[in-house]
DNA sequence: AAAGTAATCCGAAACGTTTCGCGAAACGTT
DNA sequence: AACGTTTCGCGAAACGTTTCGGATTACTTT
């Protein structure tokens, strides 16, 4: 592999003066020389090499991704991959590389975040992490530029959506229907998202008057497997719910197929409302009604912003996204009660 | 930032002794004299520099993946996610970081593909290149590790299923149903999946003595918008046929909607098979019958063949998966010819 | 007691860059 | 002709590691 001092030896000129001419250096170089020094460059098939580059100038152009985990177990589902998208094709236009940090599987030291800080990548975007992790915190301590996206950490800057504000949407749009039986397939606590959409939950229940029945609350987590199973339970109950608010798509669809495989029709015996507005709620069979997260939007800000803080910008403002309500097919007018 | 001379001046030993200390090799040192090492390394926080590391070792520890491309656009689609999934999960495991390389935007050339040889990786994935690019047979030609996925290189290992089985046994579950007048929606001619089971269609149309109408055979990419348009113009067809095989899931995913545009209920009036097996083929109604890739398999088994190829194994083989056949809810017996 | 061996540990080179300081040459100005 | 100002180019330091060669000391063995 050709270095850039065997360019040197074979232009017979300094190594200072072909670094000079490959970047258009901070010094001159006539371009007589310079030339030459590139078409050797070119005959070596020299490329350089961005360790020794990196190590020098403290900027390696790569962006670190911290994956959400749950249980230890990195989630590549529907959620990761609409961030990741909107990550990549935003770093493909600013020239940054992705490193994706599968080494990290906590962030709740500081030891457990030091793959970030080995000069590999120049900040870092954080996936989902769990609420106040004091591994970020330590970030914001050394000023290692980072955000969080769908979390809170009161130390970095946060781009979540507003959970509270959607939840109002879809409870309010159930009610809107004359839904008064509403339960919901409850999100993880651990998660601020899941948090916030339970709590969101009550308080619209509690403000449009609505009785909150205790076993129409079950944990429905994120996943498919857990909406499932809380689907059973309720559709179990003698007294149900005539509609359900998923805290998220994933376990909507688990719900999906508990109602299958009792044999009820949504929405004409329950309506559901999903939540995030992922690709599958456009093509499982009622077309899901749910909420939107702005994926996009969010997964991009959060990128440019990042560069932001790397380039030196200070004042990198948290943001709260707004959510929209999608109505589909999976809510109706509950049936007449006989 | 502390560096591990800040902790030989604190621990009064010199810079090798402290290497040697924090690697536990390749001499000893005294443990007394390591415990005082290691304590002031922890005290300093010091975590180590893998730039430095790597400049010398030569090893990154980081895979790096190249997306697969469309016209400049990188799909973050379903496939793209399978096989991200299996990497990615795999290499939690081997302790490597996976570099998604946004900057390479083609692989026909060799400047094209300098990124990946910059030190920062000490292997490729290709995931879904064009047919034997310059750039990854450069790669052979100077001994840098990579593999291929979904794709044919003549002088690389690639991984990549049995299109050829694959699409028999679509065309043979249409004609065991009974369906004579069997259409395709052809796949893109740049890609080898594409090209192999347009070619496969055909064979196994032969084989069985069937005939191939022209008309039928439309150009349906591996878009779901371009799947509509194809869908669109066989179903305006007078004479239509009474079976489709689709080039992959998500074109057929657009003939779903062309049909539903149409009225045209599947499977009673067309019967459709998809290709891949990608999670929204058992999610859309009627579900997706289909011939099912094993995207996980062949991820996880490129991921540990490249670790093997940079662990000096020279040996490599390529290896071509078997696929089966799903068969779901949109296939069915063709409609009593009148 | 001498010689051989093993254990310690230091200094320095190396990896491939970038960039600073400084001398030498070339140029323009009075 | 003497002086300042550019332009050009070299050498060397620096980035943070790993690892080799060798010097010093301590422990065996005869």
């Amino acid at each position: 592999m050709a270095t850039i001092k065997d360019i040197a030896r074979e232009a017979k000129v300094s190594v200072s003066t072909v670094s000079y001419a490959l970047n258009d250096g901070p010094r001159s170089v006539p371009s007589e020389v310079k030339d030459r020094i590139l078409e050797v460059a070119a005959k070596l098939h020299y490329r350089p090499n961005r360790l020794a580059r990196s190590l020098i100038t403290r900027k390696s152009h790569v962006i670190g991704i911290v994956p959400p985990r749950v249980e230890m177990d990195m989630i590549v589902g529907p959620y990761f991959v609409s961030m990741l998208n909107g990550i990549v094709n935003t770093y493909e236009l600013l020239q940054q590389d992705v490193l994706i940090l599968t080494q990290i599987k906590s962030t709740e030291s500081r030891e457990a975040i030091y793959p970030l800080l080995d000069g590999r990548c120049d900040g870092a975007i954080f996936l989902a992490p769990p609420h106040d992790s004091a591994g970020i915190a330590y970030l914001s301590e050394i000023n290692f530029p980072h955000v969080v996206l769908s979390g809170r950490n009161s130390t970095s800057p946060n781009f979540d959506i507003d959970n509270q504000g959607g939840m109002q949407l879809a409870v309010q749009h159930l009610a809107e229907l004359g839904h008064k039986k509403i339960g919901m397939l409850l999100g993880p606590n651990n998660h601020v998202d899941g948090l916030e959409r339970n709590a969101a939950f009550v308080e619209s229940m509690n403000s449009l008057g609505l009785e909150i029945k205790p076993a129409w609350l079950v944990e429905g987590g994120f996943q498919q497997s857990l909406g499932f199973e809380g689907g059973r339970k309720i559709l179990a109950l003698k007294d149900r719910p005539t509609a359900m608010c998923c805290a998220n798509d994933e376990s909507a669809v688990g719900f999906y197929t508990a109602c299958k495989e009792r044999g009820i029709r949504i929405p004409e015996e329950i309506s559901i409302v999903g939540f995030d507005n992922v690709p599958m709620a456009s093509l499982v069979e009622p077309n899901l009604t749910t909420v939107k997260q702005p994926f996009d939007e969010m997964s991009r800000h959060a990128a440019k912003s990042l560069i932001a803080l790397i380039d030196g910008c200070l004042i990198t403002q948290s943001k709260q996204f707004a959510t929209s309500l999608v109505v589909r097919s999976s809510t109706a007018r509950p049936m007449e009660d006989k």
